[in-house]
DNA sequence: TCAAGTTGTCTACTTATCTAGACAACCAAA
DNA sequence: TTTGGTTGTCTAGATAAGTAGACAACTTGA
């Protein structure tokens, strides 16, 4: 990008101001450019990627656009602010602490829809499903006016057949096990990975096309290794970021 | 994207057939889509996106381009593979075990450069750097012919001055700290975000414009608490998932 | 063997993106 | 106040991306 000579036109499928603006937000993320610093002009940023400035300025509306950063006019572009939620991950995710660096109260879940029916070969795998039949669950979570992620939730039909309406009604997974009669559970397994985000996970997660999601997949056991829930979540990257929990030191 | 209508056309710096590639690689990274599956027929995608036939052409011809799909004249485009890696993280990331091996499961360490420099701020404080100056390590990752991951390592210069040489002997950062007198350590804080790749971690992981990234940002530090060592680390999202280890339940 | 269905390739055309240059509006510091 | 530097806006033209239709090459199952 940064040396892209004029006729070796990558056809990448980003327009060119796309690919620069994702540098950019790529440098405000990693602290390279912080809130306060103004931006390379317009000229400057024309030239280090080797665009007319009409395109270099595309990005940067962007970005405005995304509450990043803000122009002004005579004088610059300037970053202001990053507002990064930490979304921690540990042993015990009591999701309604973690959300939010201030406040307990933050993150309201919400449940879209669910139903009772076959689950996929592997979910059934990982939920040792006796007759296969399991409850999913779709679910959103926000904070602050912003959509932070999307939940799919797989339960044993057979083990806990009302957890949609608890869920419904008490807006915790941990309430709404407590109420089934589970007293504690811990995350057994979390894999993180990121893509793209699909048509739908853009319209619910009120994301631009082709925003990131960080997709984590976990399973929630008893104490006693007995499977409970598997959960597929897609966190907005772009107002999240992680925060794995590691055991104490001894 | 689904139900795009022909007017609005969202203008999202992302062509047509990028979107619709993604999405499949979408389905096919969370096993809607399935090793040995055919993918829908080139007419039915262009009616599903609402685009010409020729334009969800190119999405799979970008997604056979990276060994994702193939395609068979007469017959279908067909899944080939995920191939996903899992990267674990965990207190102890024993990445290579016994000296005399030169490659682990994680894969080959090379140091590409290194430095001795003021380290930034923040990064000062997250290790009580005295003086400010740190040893800034680059280094990237390949397993199985392909580019996993590249780092970027802070190191108290005042506490490990040649860490680097070492680095770059022995191509572990746990033997490197072993023959400089750490005989253990512990990983006590990792945040995992995702963005987009810059221009220079497209060049150094092997991507294609455009590609995602995950970034993990973790402090290791020794038993008693004193830090050691910052390290960022950029994942080729495509190719890895990050395996969070969870303490025991007891 | 045949017919229906699928991918591969070609040409022509339309639409969107990017380039190029100019100038106005505005800011900040001399 | 003046000057240089910056963002905002306009017009016109060039290049890339997407549409449209046709047909060849090949596979599969009847």
């Amino acid at each position: 990008m940064t040396d892209r000579t004029p006729g070796t036109r990558s056809s990448s499928g980003y327009s060119a101001w796309r690919l620069i603006a994702e540098e950019l937000r790529a440098e405000i993320g990693d602290g390279r450019l912080r809130a306060g610093d103004r931006l390379p002009t317009e000229a400057a940023l024309a030239e280090r990627f080797s665009v007319n400035r009409h395109t270099a300025r595309q990005a940067t509306a962007t970005l405005a656009e995304d509450g990043l950063v803000e122009s002004r006019r005579g004088s610059g572009t300037y970053v202001t602010g990053e507002a990064m939620r930490l979304h921690r991950i540990g042993v015990r995710t009591r999701l309604t602490k973690s959300l939010g660096e201030k406040a307990s109260a933050s993150g309201n879940l919400r449940v879209l829809n669910s139903a009772v029916e076959d689950a996929p070969t592997d979910i059934a795998r990982r939920l040792a499903l006796d007759g296969g039949k399991a409850v999913r669950i779709e679910t959103t979570r926000s904070a602050g006016g912003q959509q932070i992620s999307m939940s799919t939730h797989w339960f044993d039909v057979s083990r806990l057949p009302d957890i949609a309406t608890v869920l419904r009604r008490t807006g915790s997974v941990t309430s709404a096990l407590r109420e089934s009669g589970v007293d504690d559970y811990v995350r057994t397994s979390t894999v993180v990975g990121a893509r793209h985000a699909t048509a739908s996970e853009v319209a619910v997660l009120d994301l631009g096309q082709g925003a990131i999601v960080l997709v984590t997949e976990g399973l929630d056991s008893l104490t006693d290794g007995t499977p409970l829930q598997h959960v597929v979540t897609r966190f907005a990257a772009q107002r999240v970021r992680l925060d794995i929990e590691h055991p104490r030191a001894d």
